[in-house]
RNA sequence: GUCCCCAUCGUCUAGCCUGGCCCAGGACGACGGCCUUUCACGCCGUUAACACCGGUUCAAAUCCGGUUGGGGACGCCA
């Protein structure tokens, strides 16, 4: 088994484009075969290679490898000179004068009378030779009926009338997609074509073109498209769609490629995998038929668990350069584990975990004048002032600290909350934050006393 | 418009091929509760679906037909 992606560099890496690779990559694994990339560039003005640096880039970030060197569709255009004077010759395509105009008038008034616009075919017994400004097309059979046994759609059938003679070769010498990727996928010997939906059309074309030129057709399987919220193709309109900003906004590699296979693929009752287990578990026969609706919400709870189950050391390394972003001094490895230890649970994504962490880096707080107003009241103040004396040498253990807790609140008669809040807006300028004797421990004492002080002289 | 595809809780899905175990299971979300120094986490619970119509059958989410709805494709883009 071969099986290749195939994207064309016109874009960053999105979500779809990362399922389709991952799909192939998996089933390809799964039967131990191969998994080849194609850089389809041959659409000259609209390929970048930052494109295609950020598609492999991504790729890898999601752990998707694929085997050998990545392939440049346009570095292949003696294969494709080749087949295509094969096809010339054995009378399957022909050369084609018929001017862009008449094309496009063609398109127009098919359009107007409500019908399917198709190329009718003046050139295609004429014998025209090769000239400038024309292109070469496929003799398509007028009749008959093609057919594939679809690896996820199941059978499916296009009568031959319905297709008309496609252009192989552009005015430009340059491939057409559908006869680049049939020239590709034979001469590269790929067995299996897993592609989005939206390529359904193309196959019967393809099957065509991979009939007259007798090659091995290879087996198709056509993965469902994605969605956006409101059923809708997803684009830009609906958030992020490129991996790499999956990357910036905090995901973690396992969670997204983890959401992505369950997009469309299921194992059972099953949610958490591996990249391992869903080798070992994968099948394009349990591919849904259906478009997904992409859910963040989801997606979350993916990263949520995989940041639990991250080792500090490793978000701590991920969530450095956040901070350095920030000019914030590296605090240490230690220091920085401890940190990740109180937010980790608190944190959806990266991102989300290093805003909370934020406070802990601030040389002064900015406090929220209404929480200041509620919590810094004389009564607060008081409050905050009996916290200096017994946190101002060492930082107390939990269990200390607790007790202290019970006992400043018992003496005024209030619950602990009452009392913990005004110390916990003073040390980190929020109402919400990890639990206290963490933040005082990882603080010390001088920046504790500091911080109550600087409450304490705090304006309402 | 024409052609192709699809149709189970709000969302992702199991079940469908090989009808009965399904008055439909899991997960996310939402809601409620417990835990609790706040916020989270965790735990417990609740909510909610077989698009519709007809047929086959003792029996249909499962098989067949139609309807409706949704998506995709109709480029010298890929």
């Amino acid at each position: 088994m071969k099986t290749r992606f195939a994207p064309s560099p016109t874009g960053h890496l999105h979500i779809g484009g990362a399922r389709t690779a991952l799909f192939n990559f998996l089933l390809s694994r799964n039967a131990g075969g191969e998994f080849v990339l194609r850089i389809e560039d041959t659409d000259a003005a609209r390929s970048e290679a930052a494109y295609t640096e950020d598609i492999l880039r991504a790729l890898d970030w999601l752990g998707i490898v694929h085997d050998g060197e990545p392939v440049f569709q346009s570095r292949r255009a003696e294969i494709h000179r080749e087949l295509t004077e094969r096809m010339l010759a054995a009378g399957k395509a022909y050369h084609c004068h018929c001017s862009q105009e008449r094309i496009d008038e063609i398109r127009k008034s098919a359009l107007e009378r409500k019908e399917k616009p198709r190329y009718d075919g003046k050139c295609r017994n004429l014998g025209l030779p090769a000239a400038p400004g024309s292109v070469v097309r496929f003799k398509s059979p007028e009749t008959g009926e093609t057919f594939w046994n679809d690896l996820i759609k199941g059978p499916v059938s296009f009568a031959n009338e319905e297709l008309d003679d496609l252009v192989m070769v552009r005015a430009d010498g340059l491939p057409t997609y559908n006869w680049a990727a049939v020239a590709d996928d034979h001469s590269m010997g790929i067995t299996h074509v897993v592609r989005g939906d939206d390529h359904v059309n193309n196959t019967p074309r393809q099957i065509l073109l991979y009939e007259a030129l007798d090659a091995p057709i290879p087996a198709f399987g056509h993965v469902p498209m994605i969605l956006g919220g409101d059923k809708k193709r997803l684009s830009k309109r609906h958030g992020a769609t490129s991996v790499m900003a999956y990357e910036e906004a905090g995901y973690l590699p396992e969670a997204l490629a983890n959401y992505l296979a369950r997009l469309g693929w299921s194992s059972g009752d099953r949610e958490i995998f591996s990249m391992d287990e869903m080798i070992k578990l994968f099948s394009l026969s349990s591919v849904g038929k259906s478009a997904a609706i992409f859910d963040k919400d989801k997606l979350d709870w993916l990263n949520s668990h995989y940041i639990k189950e991250s080792s500090p050391s490793r978000l701590a390394s991920l969530l450095l350069p956040r901070f350095e972003e920030k000019g914030y001094a590296n605090p240490g490895e230690k220091v920085l584990e401890e940190i990740v230890l109180t937010v980790r649970e608190r944190g959806k994504t990266l991102a989300e975990m290093a805003r909370k962490a934020d406070f802990y880096f601030r040389k002064t707080l900015t406090l929220n004048p209404g929480d200041a107003k509620k919590l810094l009241t004389p009564e607060g103040k008081d409050i905050l002032r009996s916290f200096v004396e017994p946190l101002r040498n060492a930082a107390p253990s939990d269990e200390d600290f607790n007790r202290l807790l019970e006992t400043l609140a018992a003496s005024r008669g209030v619950g602990k909350g009452a009392v913990a809040q005004p110390l916990r807006l003073a040390l980190t300028g929020e109402t919400a934050s990890p639990g206290l004797s963490d933040i005082g421990r990882i603080l010390g004492p001088e920046v504790v006393t500091q911080r109550i002080n600087a409450a304490l002289e705090h304006e309402a």
